[in-house]
DNA sequence: CAATTTATTGCACTCGCTTGCAAAAAGATG
DNA sequence: CATCTTTTTGCAAGCGAGTGCAATAAATTG
């Protein structure tokens, strides 16, 4: 009826004939037990099906081996790919992660920060939206690491992992003027996180740099939908792009199918496009999609070595390449 | 340096002048404090930056608040969606969702059912891979629960979440039929979980009822990649058939771009397809597939609801419907 | 074998919080 | 104003584990 309770390290302790202690040093590594002793708790232990709470633990320790992801859109594949890597990998280093979504707003990432901080999260990561800097510096103060992945932010203590989203806009735009293309466009949602941004400010900037204006299209989330909105907009233009960048791979998706399907263009003799991230869809054959890889298990191996480490090194700041995949829908390649 | 501790009950209490357990009134729901203490507490806290210890509270009060999500293949789009609804609807009812990633094997289910049992959550919900029976009894006996989605189990306890699998099954068949094809195949991968082979189950049986024999193939995962490889092996027989019905949206997806790119067959006027859970991509316009949407919402709904009860009532088994959204991938409709 | 060093063990205190209990304060009643 | 209720409040005893310290046992040495 009521909630049985758990077996605990007394019990334990009794049935083997030991100190609770005993029990104890066992179950931490390093600690000092005889052979013998310790052969007789973890045979006690199995019996009862004994294990170590690790609230009580990390309430001891002042460390709870819980580290927080917070992310909004997990449900995006670029999103889950990263959750997924970064479960996986903290799986290995004896963490464990707890997830907490947030919708866009900055508000649900402050409850979200706080809701880390009351599980006495050693770490959290944020896979999206800004937290308020007074949160932050409460994590921090709070002995609490911070890792923001794709966010920039001037402020010492987080460790920043991004990418160098300028750089591969830039090649974007040499690949797609070797492919001969004429008009340049680029395809933003209306989110304005920061890496986005810097695609677009990249792209710009690499037409500037060779004379050529580029139009830029931004539209509604990062999403399919908004994707095939921009390209209406983009493909009605009456001086129509031929090479059109895109912010995010689903962007690319959504604007490659109205492209084909209401405006019958054909990719890539009629219509170039590169997208950003990699997800599983880019490789399908319907898209074939000429892409930058986000390096996502670097990312998580990354932020998950920084955390895996017992002292707090001086935050730094990651900048990682984004890897340009050759596929079918730019031509030459 | 050393982690700065964080701030305790016992120094909020000394700032605002009360005792430690008026602090911890405070933050207690229908705990009896005046007006007067709570509010110099809660000025007190603010100021210090106080957040209650959630492992501590749970240690005392034998009761986390956390529920362990034990999933494979996170990453995929189907497992993503269950996973955003679960997350978001447990913060709803102030629980806190730690995820675990499990490979296929039952093992890494058992691992990851003994980090629950470690921290101590309130509940485990396991979206896939069947742990062994020791296991189940172990979390049970510990005053966990259980909830299984997509798994079929006689036992008694767990929460048994799943879908008319045999059902809808029927319903593709039928509709199949009805837009006029003869011969019918089923496509699935390898891993055969209860609910691919419910799905598998249900269509032989409807064949059978209308004197039809359907060929079945599988193949691999559950994966794009494998739905292009049934296709192969499908298309290729001398009686091609004209209707497939895929286990998961995945596979149709691949065989869809299989049957049309390498057999330039065209949907649905020489194949039929109808796929099962209505992922994103199954409503992109290259796909435009007509599938069965699994219910994700009501199915976390279901789970934390029967989580949230204070008392166990008894486990029982829900068996929901799966709705057939129809798409252009069938004829007629 | 005595003396010394080293490895093991148990005691007791601590971590931060909840809660039963009894004392104190505040309100209600006659 | 005295008496009886009803709130509030603080004390102290846990919850389940880790760990410094001193006591004990085992191993080493001369």
């Amino acid at each position: 009826m009521s909630r049985k309770v758990f077996v605990s390290a007394k019990e334990v302790a009794d049935r083997a004939g030991v100190s609770r202690s005993a029990v104890s040093r066992t179950f931490t590594p390093g600690a000092s037990v005889s052979e013998e002793t310790r052969r007789r708790v973890v045979e006690a232990a199995e019996a009862l099906g004994y294990h170590v709470n690790h609230l009580a633990r990390g309430l001891m320790r002042n460390e709870s081996g819980i580290v927080c992801l917070i992310v909004s859109e997990l449900d995006t594949p670029y999103r889950a790919r990263l959750l997924k890597a970064l479960t996986q990998q903290l799986q290995s280093v004896a963490k464990i992660a707890m997830v907490i979504n947030t919708d866009r707003s900055d508000d649900s990432v402050d409850l979200a920060l706080r809701q880390a901080i009351r599980y006495r999260a050693d770490a959290s990561i944020i896979l999206s939206g800004m937290p308020d800097k007074s949160i932050t510096d409460l994590c921090l103060k709070n002995g609490q690491r911070l890792v923001l992945i794709n966010r920039d932010e001037d402020r010492e203590g987080p460790l920043l992992i991004n990418l160098n989203d300028r750089e591969a806009a830039r090649r974007a735009f040499i690949a797609l003027q070797r492919a001969g293309c004429q008009t340049f466009a680029f395809a933003n949602s209306a989110a304005m996180t920061p890496s986005l941004m810097a695609r677009e400010e990249g792209f710009r900037e690499a037409g500037r740099a060779h004379g050529i204006e580029v139009v830029v299209e931004r539209y509604g989330p990062t999403s399919y939908r908004s994707g095939a909105i921009v390209a209406q907009r983009l493909l009605t233009r009456e001086k129509r792009p031929d090479a059109i960048f895109c912010a995010s791979d689903l962007l690319a998706c959504g604007l490659m199918d109205a492209a084909r399907h209401q405006f019958n263009l054909a990719v890539p003799s009629e219509l170039c496009v590169i997208g950003f991230d990699d997800i599983e869809q880019a490789s399908w054959s319907s898209y074939n999609l000429t892409t930058f890889a986000q390096p996502v298990e670097r990312i998580a191996a990354e932020a998950v070595a920084w955390l895996a480490q017992p002292s707090q090194t001086e935050a730094n700041s990651h900048k990682l390449e984004a890897e340009l995949i050759w596929r079918g829908s730019v031509r030459g390649g």
